[in-house]
DNA sequence: TATGAATGAGCCTTCATTCAT
DNA sequence: GATGAATGAAGGCTCATTCAT
């Protein structure tokens, strides 16, 4: 179903093949897309480099089934339901979410930024970007939603427009603490707070 | 001063190395910065391909002077005083900049994407991009103090974390809306409100 | 051990990396350094110009290559003990000597002129030069000593002066030859004689 | 007669002219051949590259008009007469031409070496070298035919073959002591030494 | 004459991909 | 299935030479 190119017949063929993927993830994430060579595939997963075309037609398609993991990966983490998903004050259930969303993100980001390399060189990449970022934008476009149903938000805003942006800020964010490591809990707290008045909740005062 | 390599000592040298500059940047905006040839550059600039280098050591210094360029844009476009930024009431204050904003910053949106793609696969790019976004972030940060000051936005909001989150933000909205013609005024509304919102401002509501 | 690349892992390997030092040999004698272009060393060896690439990082680790197995030969001729060696008469032995180094250097003098013709452009490569004159130098400082100890050479030649002097006459004498095939017997026997007269020897008179 | 390009009209011309042969020479020693690169030549002159074309058709004329120079140097020195010429002890005249030649030769010595570079790639340049030696080699050749005739030299001995032998072994002395500063007087008399013995001569003892 | 710019042939090198074993 | 080798298209860059002014 996920499977892009030659799937395995046998043990040994899948345990290749996923060490090919898990290895070509660590060496995007390294260099980047352009700057990986196939070389360097092989060599980090341990196989000589003709046997990545045994599992893979093309660097390409590498690419393609290492993003298909991490969209995975993100929609199963999406579908987790915490405890305070269910509280009534929605402040906490947001902080709680903006922090698991830094926490998946943070995960992905060098990633993302690899296809977004992909996609600067390939304009075919644009797609699987979108895709991507289609997954966390529909939930924050679902949580909006439910926050004006019930009433903690205000209903001009338009969740379609506000749930790319406020996506992006918290997109930005995480990109930039993925990097950063001096990234506290209070900063955390200010992103939660902006979030949280940008689509009109009531901001707790203590800090 | 902003040379990065020969200076031209003639006329028709200076001509030749603005056109150069031009055409690496389109050319660059178009097809990204791997997929761009020199021969690319030097066809659309209409010279033979050797001439490019007899004015950049290399495709570096090519991108690097288009990235200068722009700086010095962003810089001069930041310099621009409006009228309303003296205006007494901070919202329409706002959706001016905004507005501003977008519009320079959808200028220099793809070239921003290729420093980005450069930098993936060499990080010393990451250092243009820095002081790139550094414009932007600086500019907004100096908005959210003068708004604490004048007690329009609440104290608790760090100008440090929420200037880079925002200007996240507007970011991607602008990067989104740059490739994507449907966005609308009413879109740019939204995110006025999103921002106003996020600092405390009070929002008028009629809409 | 005398590796400088990649070390070839199977049969089909070792074959053609033998090829592409034999075809560099070749090629370098033929038409120098500067004017060899890889290409000419892979078609040569009969295989894709590539392929001189899964070998050798560059030019220059070819011609060290090359270089190395000279030193090798020549280091290898050097080993030989010849039966005239022996002898007391000091002369023949000499004249002997003198022949067989006429023949190795013969075998060298073009590649030693092409390295010369790198050391020229690219002052890195003297040493390997000396080194390789070094091999000659001492065989004939030993040469000059024993001379000495025995009595037949006088106490005030210097060998450290004598022996690259009279290796240079060889030299240059072997050079020339080398490109000249009018070089005769005789012409042989007037250069030992010089050696000779030069240390001291007595010279047997007919002739 | 010397010309090998354009004769200059005028006096600024010829200024021109020659400061570009002097800075080829400097350039070439410096460098080699192949590594200057006309750019070199004309900054060194203190002209714009484009002027060397002005003078000389190619890179080849100009190194042709500095060996030129060179031959016409050789011959002026050649015609010097001293006084110890005459002497009737062939010793303190040998040892006198020696350092001589040793100090013309060492003058010319790189230049050589570059005219050799060039020779290994384009064997054309071989008879330059050839008649440049050959103007060391006809001295020799003269002086061990005085040496005969006067009875100093044994008549076994072949000139024509000594010449270039012992022309090379001062040559390579020469091109040695051209780099290495270490040279001493004694390291000539040795040499001295060497070539007198060679050529049959009585050495005097003190030492 | 001199200058500064433009030209383009030519070379080295990289690396995704193919292939024989 | 895996391996190591071979391939060759493609692109960056250099520099001798030409040219307009």
């Amino acid at each position: 179903m996920t499977d892009i190119a030659t799937t395995p017949l046998t043990e040994r063929g899948r345990r290749t093949r996923d060490a090919l993927v898990a290895a070509a993830r660590r060496v995007f994430e390294e260099r980047g897309y352009a700057a990986t060579r196939m070389q360097d595939v092989a060599a980090e997963a341990g196989v000589s480099h003709g046997t990545v075309y045994t599992w893979f037609p093309g660097k390409d398609e590498l690419l393609r089934e290492v993003t298909h993991a991490i969209v995975g990966e993100v929609v199963d983490a999406a579908r987790e339901r915490p405890r305070e998903a269910t509280s009534a004050d929605p402040y906490p259930r947001l902080a709680g979410a903006t922090r698991r969303f830094l926490v998946g993100y943070r995960r992905n980001a060098r990633m993302l930024a690899v296809v977004e390399e992909a996609a600067s060189a390939d304009p075919e990449w644009t797609g699987v970007l979108d895709e991507l970022r289609e997954i966390y934008v529909t939930r924050t476009r679902r949580t909006l939603r439910r926050l004006q149903a019930e009433g903690h938000a205000p209903a001009d805003i338009d969740p379609d427009v506000a749930a790319p942006a406020l996506t992006g800020m918290v997109e930005t964010f995480a990109r930039r603490s993925a990097t950063d490591p001096t990234t506290t809990d209070s900063d955390v707290e200010q992103l939660t707070r902006l979030w949280a008045r940008a689509v009109g909740l009531t901001v707790p005062n203590h800090d």
